[in-house]
DNA sequence: CGCTGAGGCTACGAGGCATAGCTTTCTGGC
DNA sequence: GCCAGAAAGCTATGCCTCGTAGCCTCAGCG
């Protein structure tokens, strides 16, 4: 039996995959050892379990999507930097929403999510920075904005959006809704 | 052996019972037979399976939100029937998390619930009747409404929010942005 | 009083996760 | 170049899940 070479790292990668072809529920152990070639049990020496597994695919996720976010935003900065960000949001979820699906909704309560979750949660208030909210405005806007992005993007990943009107426009109007949401700055210069 | 007098309906009322107490993912026929007194097998004169029973709790809970929305908003109208609707929904989330998270996002593919989650559309569309919007734009506004509602509430219920600083007013602000991207009717009475 | 059918039951099989303990393979040091 | 030990496979096993098959018993009705 020559081995299969398996690391942590592609082990979850054919969890990813398995994720992205057959859908989250499919991710079983009996599956990724199947896609691995190699007996379930051994998939123990890289992983901590199936709990364990989906914490690694959940972390690669919010890095995933943190990165995306990331180059979206960066050299934009006010409104243009939330559309981006928001436009980006929804874009990763159409293009992976079983991964999308995978990410709990709340990061910071597991030990092995809380360092990308912060990076994330970061990356949002950086983006809301240049508004010059006060901290618990700044709070009460990222949280704005995860409840728009998310709950549009999950209802549209599960295929909630049944009616065959343009899902884009939807998604303009509700970028619109927050962006209105945030203060304008009286000394901006494009805003007369 | 005596008969446990079991009906469709008990059985699901047990399952809510288990969903609330413990948890949507603790909703497993031997959980369900544990509580009702009957053994495991014996549900299926009942129910279809647990697929099935997953069905019928959905439903229920649709039933369920779409009777306390309807409460909320009767005798309301515009802004005021929005709000007290959004309210709503966070109230129902609020009170049972659990319930919420059994209710898939896209019930009218399912044919079994077709017809409850009908009922829900229909009376989103009668609370943003009250400003003549076209059918398109009508659309629109329920999934407004729909993504920052049931983002915000399923960040909510699953605790997603970690810091502690005031939801009420986080989602007092959200209920303004959905109202703010709504029509102003020039012949409205009390909006000089 | 007996028949019938609904509503229970036990038994069993498939498939899932997880652990225990054995065997093989690779690697690093001599 | 070889050998020891750790790392990475394996099989076997146990428990829990859903679901099906087939039997039994009670209740109600003619």
């Amino acid at each position: 039996m020559p081995r299969a070479g398996l690391t942590t790292e592609t082990v979850v990668d054919a969890a990813l995959e398995i994720i992205d072809s057959e859908g989250l529920a499919a991710l079983t152990l009996a599956a990724v050892a199947a896609r691995t070639g190699v007996a379930a049990p051994s998939l123990y020496k890289h992983i901590g379990g199936l709990a364990d597994l989906r914490l690694l695919v959940a972390a690669r996720v919010i890095a995933e999507m943190t990165d995306r976010f990331t180059a979206a935003a960066i050299g934009r900065s006010q409104d243009d930097a939330v559309a981006a960000l928001m436009r980006e949001y929804r874009g990763y979820v159409v293009a992976h929403p079983a991964r999308y699906a995978a990410m709990p909704v709340d990061p910071l309560h597991h030990p092995a999510l809380a360092a990308t979750g912060t990076r994330l949660l970061n990356l949002l208030l950086a983006v809301l920075g240049g508004y010059g909210l006060s901290d618990d405005n700044a709070i009460h806007a990222v949280r704005r904005l995860r409840a728009v992005a998310h709950g549009f993007a999950s209802i549209e990943a599960e295929g909630g959006f049944g009616l065959q009107i343009d899902l884009d426009v939807t998604y303009d109007q509700v970028i619109q809704m927050v962006v209105a949401s945030l203060p304008r700055r009286a000394d901006s210069p494009d805003r007369p």
